[in-house]
Formats: structure tokens, C-alpha cells, sequence
DNA sequence: GCTCTCGGTGATATCGATAACATATCGAAC
DNA sequence: GTTCGATATGTTATCGATATCACCGAGAGC
């Protein structure tokens, strides 16, 4: 005999399994099959039961099954941040794409530092996630050590680590910002600067630079026009700071480069006021293709990449791995594209 | 004798708090104590205990440990989006007020859509969060009743719904158009226009559209100048191309109000596109004070909404709520603050 | 010297579900 | 008619931690 849930008088308690499967005259197995997508009961028995699952206004309580189950249906991702960012679009590709497996997104932010994705991280496996996402290829030892540990399939998006952990999401952040060199280089302009910083919080922004100046240097380019302004990442505000040293230190400039869109957004509009033309006077080229680069005036060249797409196929390679249940997958780097886009400010 | 877990051959598996405690020659009951914050445990213990969890790289498993304690330390979040959105900074104060907490954030998007908000909240019950924060006050029946059921704290955020059903966390936006309006009717405009829809996704771009009307009518204004474009929230394009839209219907127009900045920042664009003056052709005035609205040029006019601090409140007082254990928590309403920003576009 | 209190620790039951195995029923195949 | 197999359902053990109560020893208070 089932013992009676919720009996303590006096408190309205939530139900539990046990109270649905005895209104419906069931096992609380047969209830729990009922409940699940694949789960064999018959049309008779699965409508008695629903109709004591509305009655009682019963929800499954899914800490409890991931318990039994070992499946706790959460896949973690940790992003740099969501504001003003490209990791919005990859956040929202990972909960699209996971959206139709009942698999459920747990976000974390790491302002940038491997020292709080750590404690992300850590934070984070105390949950038992199914599958990890994280942004970049740089993480603090421990960490690495935590997710080897964990067993857990792992995605690096945004980058091609030297090392990577497990799967790989990303592009080469050199390469996409040489490209936009050389297509530039071939425009005529001659004297480039960039406005980006060099730390370790933003690696991506730092392969960016790097792939300016490697670029500038294999072009035979005037080299060393380089300024960093604040902390990773720079704001709008920050890039009119930018392009203002920028100008006092070089003001032969014929062409700056920014780390993002936004920066690059704030070098153009700081550029109008002071009574610029763009690109006459000087040309401005963002990274990203954020909304505001295309709809501004003038509008920014910059080189587009597929934001939302990371986040859709580190979420599908998870999702592979998880549900494929193979227990030694194979390592895979997925490439995603990027491609140059020309408008007017350059 | 406690038995041994992990004991079979050839397999690796992750180690448990039975490890732990054999390890360091206490029971599991110990152990968990040492874990957590105010366990009363002897320095010594502590030590050893410390020692075999570093040696085995245990990690605590909170699926198990909420279903024991019956705390998930779970809040759960739903917001409309998450891409260039005010509600990208509310996430953010939700977080950073929680970190420090053991609180975790659950976060969903709704897409502004209230059957997907209470898909949502139907899903992340199932978590059994400890509160839950929603944006506005538009829900389905459904998804009133299951709250009601769950019986979990309940914050609206970004709004002062006309029937709460918990906590509130939130403005006017009526009032904060309104005040808009009157402010730029100061300044001698007299035929004002507003660009935005009204339709149900967006509750607050409707409330604001209201407010709109509500003021041109207090002060004997021309009215009925409204444009509606697209489907909510309105991109930067659609504000573009809804200024268009209002320009040949009323060129005479004045002052075009936008149900958000970057509506208002397409429609700015738009304008210099076309060669008009910002102001002095037409004056443009947005909402929610995006960075974009402060930077570019002319910087746009527009109601600064504590979006952050709606955020850190909402969550705060689920803490309170949920630390302080009230039984039968009081009814709160905040009201979070908002002031005009004047700035060069009007 | 005796009781009382409290810090430190352990034994046991339990949280709410599901895995794995057992059982019952029915019809088809031989 | 017997056997086999598929389908539908029940029984039992268990997932990994924590609540609760019990216990023990040491120092305080009388």
C-alpha cells in the first residue's frame, strides 16, 4: 500500500507523485511513465491520470528525478556578458537550439576574468550539468582540472584555442581581422591605426590585434599606430576617447580599425563632432556587425560573424554528444564563417 | 559500516560524499557539515575533511542536497529578450544581487509572448525555484494559477500591473511618457508624433503609447499622430522606416517620440540620411537611455530607467522573502525611479 | 561532586522521483 | 492447446545528500 503524501493537517502542501497516482488509482511509476515523452501506458490509463494531474495541480519535480535518473537535463554556459555584446545572439542560439530536447540553459557571467569563470565553473558543476559552453580558450588551471574531472562534454566557442579542452566552436579572430586589413589595403588606404587593448580578459580581443598587426607588417604598412583606452571591453564612450588620442599622436591616420562595433560606433561619432568626414577625412572599421553599424550614418564597415550560429552548434554538438550517449566522443572544431562587410565609412 | 560507492572495477566514477567521509575517517553527516557555511565543525576535521575532497576533486551534488533540504536554490527569471534590450542590465542587477546569496539564476526569454512565458514558467517550476521574477504584468490564466499554486514569492518587474499578484518592482510608464511629452512641450514643440505599436507582446510600449496620448490630449495638442511599424520591440530599421512613414503622412510634424531609443536612433538616422536637421527640421526623443542614445550625435533625448536597479530590487526582496522565512510575506510595491535626459535632438 | 549546557559528531530516516526487474494479460503463431 | 512475445503495469531498491535526533565529553555553575 502506498503511504498517503500531504497528510499533515492544518498546511496545504504541494503534491507530490504519490498523491497523483492515488487519486488516478495508479503506481506512481505508471504516473511517472505517463509524464514522460516516450513512456508506454495506455490512452485510458494516461487520461485518468491527467485528469488527477490537473485536479491537484501537480508539477514534476525534476530535482528529484534527475536524482534517480542521473540526468539532470541542464547544459551551463558561461559568456563574458550580455550587455552591448555578440554573446546575446549566442546565448539565444544555445537556448533555441536547446529548447526542443527539454534541456534547460544555465547561464553564468564572467565579466571577463578566468578567475570568475572559475568560480563559475565550479559553481555550475555542483548542479550537474549534461554538457558545458564556455567563451575563449583561456581558463585558469584549476578550472581545466574541474571540467576534466567532471566527465562532462565540453565546448570552447568564440576562438581556436591552442589547447583546446574538448569540442571547438569558433574562428580565428586573426585571421577575420586580417582579412578586413588586407580588404581595406586593397581600397588604397595606406596608414592604418587600431583602438583595441591587449589584456588577458579579452584574448579575443587581443587575437584581433595581433591579426591587425601581423597583417600591417606582411602588407609593408606604416606598423605601431596602437592605442588602448580602459578596460576590456571598450564602450562607446571609450572609443571617441580612442580615436581622439588617436588622432592627436597620428593625425596622418587615413584608416582606424576598432576591437568592436561599438567602439568603432563611438570613434565615428565623436569624429562628426568634431566636424570630420567620414571616410574622407578618415575611414573607421568595427568588428562584429552589431545592429548599430548597419543603420548608423555613415554606415560601418566591419566584418560579420555568426554570432547566433556559435551558440546554435555548440548547443547541437552538445545535444549530439548528450543524447548520443557516446561515451568516448570524438574531439571536433567546428569553423564558423565570417565575411567582411563594406558600407560607408570606409 | 558505511558502504563503499564507487567501487566498481574499471570504471571511474564520480566520487561521492561516502568517498569523502571514508577518506577522512568521519561520517557523511560531517562532512556535509564542513561543506557549508555555518557548520559547526572542529578546525581540525575540517582540515582533514578539506584534504580528501581536494584529494578525490569532489564536488557537492545540489540536485541531491535540494531534495533533502528542500531548497533548490533556484530564482527563476523570465524576461522578454535579452539582445538589445534594457532587460540585458535588469539580468545583470538580478545576478550580481544574488551572487552572494548561493542563489542561482534561471533564465528564460518569452520573446513577448505571454503562451511562451507560460510554457516557461510551467518549466522552470518543475526546478521548484524559491522565487520567481517576471517582466510586467500581462500573464495568461494558466500561468497565474500555477504561480498561485507553486506557492513561491512572485515579482513584476518594468511595470505597475493593475492587478498584482505578488511583489512589484516597477514604474509608470504612462506617467514617464507623459512626463516626456510635457517636458518637450515646455520647450515650445506643439505637433508631436509617436512612433510605436500597441499591440500585446509589448505591454510597456503600450503603456508608453498611452501615456503619449493621454498628455497630447491634457495639453490641447494636435493629435492623433501615431505610427505604428512592424511587430514589437521595433528594430532600428522599423524606426527608420516608421519616421518615413510620418514624415509623408504629417510633414508638418514637429517632434517624433519613439517607444524606445532604438527606434528613435533608427529614425535619427533615417533623418540625417535624408539631410534633414536634428532638431531644427525635426526634433526626436527616445526611451530607456541605451548607451547608443548617449553617444551618438546628436545624442538623443530620452527617459533614463533604472533598469539595473529594478533588477538588484526585484531580486533583494525575494531574498528578503526567502532568507527571512516570512510565512506569509506582506505585499510590497517599489517603485523605481526615472527621470528625463535632454540632449542635443530636441 | 553533581547537574546543566553546549560544541562536536554519528546513526537513521527521508526527500520525490526513476531504473531495473517482475508480473499479468492478451493475442498470434505453431 | 501450448508457447512465445509484446504491451501494460506494479514492486523494490536506489540516486546523493541533509534533517533530526541521539550521544558523548568537557567545562561551568551550584
Amino acid at each position: 500500500m502506498a503511504k498517503a503524501a500531504s497528510s499533515r493537517p492544518g498546511e496545504s502542501y504541494a503534491p507530490t507523485m504519490v498523491d497523483v497516482a492515488l487519486r488516478a488509482g495508479v503506481s506512481t511509476m505508471t504516473v511517472s511513465r505517463a509524464l514522460k515523452e516516450g513512456g508506454r501506458v495506455s490512452k485510458a490509463t494516461r487520461e485518468k491520470i491527467m485528469v488527477a494531474v490537473n485536479d491537484l495541480g501537480y508539477v514534476l519535480d525534476q530535482s528529484a528525478g534527475s536524482l534517480s535518473s542521473r540526468k539532470t537535463g541542464f547544459v551551463a554556459a558561461m559568456v563574458p556578458s550580455l550587455n552591448n555584446s555578440n554573446f546575446a545572439d549566442t546565448a539565444r542560439g544555445i537556448t533555441d537550439e536547446l529548447e526542443s530536447t527539454g534541456l534547460q540553459l544555465l547561464l553564468g557571467y564572467t565579466d571577463y576574468t578566468v578567475e570568475k569563470e572559475e568560480k563559475l565553473i565550479e559553481a555550475m558543476l555542483r548542479r550537474r550539468p549534461e554538457g558545458i559552453i564556455l567563451t575563449g580558450g583561456a581558463h585558469t588551471e584549476r578550472a581545466r582540472r574541474l571540467l576534466k574531472n567532471a566527465g562532462v562534454p565540453v565546448v570552447e566557442t568564440w576562438e581556436l584555442p591552442a589547447k583546446p579542452i574538448d569540442q571547438v566552436v569558433g574562428f580565428s579572430n586573426e585571421e577575420a581581422m586580417g582579412l578586413l586589413v588586407k580588404t581595406l589595403a586593397k581600397k588604397g588606404y595606406h596608414k592604418f591605426g587600431y583602438i583595441g587593448g591587449t589584456t588577458s580578459r579579452d584574448t579575443r580581443g587581443s587575437q584581433r590585434r595581433e591579426g591587425f598587426i601581423r597583417a600591417i607588417e606582411e602588407l609593408g604598412l606604416p606598423t605601431g599606430r596602437l592605442v588602448s583606452f580602459g578596460v576590456p571591453p571598450i564602450s562607446i564612450e571609450q572609443g571617441g576617447q580612442a580615436v581622439v588620442s588617436m588622432l592627436e599622436r597620428w593625425p596622418d591616420t587615413e584608416a582606424v580599425l576598432c576591437v568592436s562595433d561599438l567602439s568603432a560606433f563611438g570613434a565615428l561619432m565623436e569624429c562628426k563632432r568634431r566636424g570630420m568626414r567620414v571616410p574622407q577625412d578618415i575611414a573607421i572599421a568595427g568588428f562584429g556587425d552589431y545592429e548599430v553599424a548597419a543603420f548608423c550614418h555613415p554606415g560601418i564597415t566591419t566584418v560579420n560573424v555568426d554570432c547566433y550560429g556559435i551558440g546554435r552548434q555548440a548547443a547541437r554538438r552538445l545535444i549530439q554528444i548528450i543524447r548520443g550517449g557516446e561515451k568516448q566522443h570524438q574531439q571536433e572544431i567546428v569553423l564558423t564563417g565570417y565575411r567582411v562587410v563594406e558600407r560607408e565609412s570606409t
